[in-house]
Order: C-alpha cells, then sequence, then structure tokens
DNA sequence: ATTGTGTTATAATAGGTATATAACACACGT
DNA sequence: ACGTGTGTTATATACCTATTATAACACAAT
C-alpha cells in the first residue's frame, strides 16, 4: 500500500492521507483517472477506521483532487489537481512566510533554504516513488 | 500592538502568536534582548486570555527563540535563535513536501514557487514591517 | 504593603480526532 | 431476486486540544 503512517505524528491521519495522495500524485505514482482503494478497503489495509479514510477522500473531493463516482469508486480526477491562481498562490504565501521566518531567524541562507525545495521538486519530477 | 489575529482562522490563537513573533524577529522589528510585553498585558491588549499567551511563550522559550527572566521578564534571546542544522533541515523538508507536492499537483512552476519564497525572504531581508 | 513579574493548579466549555455500529441507496454479478 | 460491495449518513463514545475563568504562589521592585 501507498500509504505510510506515523501515528504518534502531531499530523491527523486523515492529514497524513490527503498529503500522501497529493505526493503520490506529484510523483505520478497515482495517475489521473486511476482508481484508489475503497474506504474500508484502504481502512482495513492501514488498520484504520472507515471513516478517518472518509474524510480524507471528501477534502479531496471538495479540493477538487477526487472524482468519486457511484460506479467507478474514488478516483483521481482525470483533469488532474486544479491549476495554480491567485488564491491559491496567497495561500501558499500564508503558509510559507512563518516556515521561511523560522529558517531565516535561525540563519539559514536563501540558496540553502531554495536547495531544499529543488531537492523535493527534483524527487517530483524524477517521479522516484521512495521518500 | 505587533500581534494580528484572525479569530476564525484555523490555526490556533498560540501558534499564531509564535508565527508572529518569529515573523517579527525574522524581520528585525523584533531585535535580540529585547523585551515583549507581559502575558497579562498582551493578553489584555489583544482581547484573549492569559493562558493562551503564556502557551505561546513557553513554546518559543522551549525552541530557544525567547529567554524569560525572573527579573527582567520575556525577552527575545539575546543570541538569536539556535541556528540551522540536520535536524532542522530534516524538519523542513518534511514540513515543504506536502506543500510543494500540493503546488506541483496546481501545475506550479518551479521558477513560480521559488519567486514566491523570494518575495517573502526579500520581505525579511528589507526589513519592511507591513506583511 | 502594594504592584507586577512568571508560574502553577483546577475547573469548565467547546471543538476536533478517531473509533464503533448501524443503516441507507445504489450498482454489479450471478 | 439475491448477495455483495460501492459511497453516504447517522449516532454515540472516548480522548485530546484550545480557550477561558479563577485563584493562588514565589519573587522582585516601588
Amino acid at each position: 500500500m501507498f500509504i505510510q503512517l506515523k501515528f504518534d505524528s502531531e499530523v491527523p491521519i486523515y492529514e497524513q492521507i490527503k498529503q500522501q495522495i497529493k505526493i503520490g500524485m506529484a510523483k505520478g505514482t497515482l495517475q489521473p483517472g486511476e482508481r484508489l482503494p475503497s474506504v474500508r478497503q484502504l481502512a482495513k489495509d492501514i488498520g484504520i477506521n472507515l471513516h478517518t479514510v472518509n474524510k480524507a477522500y471528501q477534502q479531496l473531493r471538495d479540493e477538487n483532487f477526487l472524482l468519486i463516482h457511484r460506479q467507478r469508486g474514488v478516483v483521481i480526477h482525470p483533469d488532474g489537481a486544479p491549476k495554480t491562481d491567485e488564491i491559491h498562490k496567497e495561500t501558499l504565501k500564508a503558509e510559507l512566510a512563518p516556515i521561511i521566518a523560522d529558517a531565516f531567524c535561525r540563519e539559514m541562507s536563501e540558496n540553502d533554504f531554495l536547495s531544499v525545495c529543488y531537492e523535493i521538486f527534483k524527487e517530483m519530477k524524477g517521479g522516484s516513488s521512495d521518500g
């Protein structure tokens, strides 16, 4: 299974599921139109409750990352994720600001920070599935 | 006061306080050794409970961003924040991965993403206090 | 003594997270 | 038609977090 949970993490389980699905989509492990396990199946596989999986699926559907068909079940949105726009860019800035402020306080150089971003991008462009 | 809260945000109040203090430190609005308002004063100023402020101060002290003196009160750590190291770098990667995955799924280009980071860095290096 | 520090303790409320059970409407395979 | 597997909805419960409210303590300064 493509989901690896950390039960001792502060990040909620449903959030970890959402993140890992997005990472899978970014790396190409999960392709547009590809079917995901049913809520019951995934819950059983990773040993959690059906509703926790459902919450993750629901929220990803609300964000238009997933499509849920009565027949076809849960699939990666055939059109891919919604494209970046001004709203997304503002959300992104608000998310990054505290993280960058923290790094800046610790005297991490801008180049070092950008290198970390570059490494993460490389993993996604490369399509490697470990990490 | 330098703290602007969003009470309708999903981010907890004490977390918003922590973030804004770090942003203030990054921008130079808050200098090493500078004194912060007392827990009671800040709580009164922004209209929240003393314990919520205390929680933010405590956690920033645990992270070595603040020093708390019996006499001098709460001050920005005179040595500045702890310097970046491997642990911080790994934490940073774990924080950035889901954010970058999301942006990547939305077909934001690497250059556009790095530009957003650059803008944020610029605000901190420039020492502008609005944002 | 009074005031103002940070700190600790206790309690109460509200909300989020995760679980357990159960049921529903729908579609598929036989 | 029947049983199975979809997503979905509804309750109920337990736990933890976030926030507030009061109160008290040890210490330092005026």
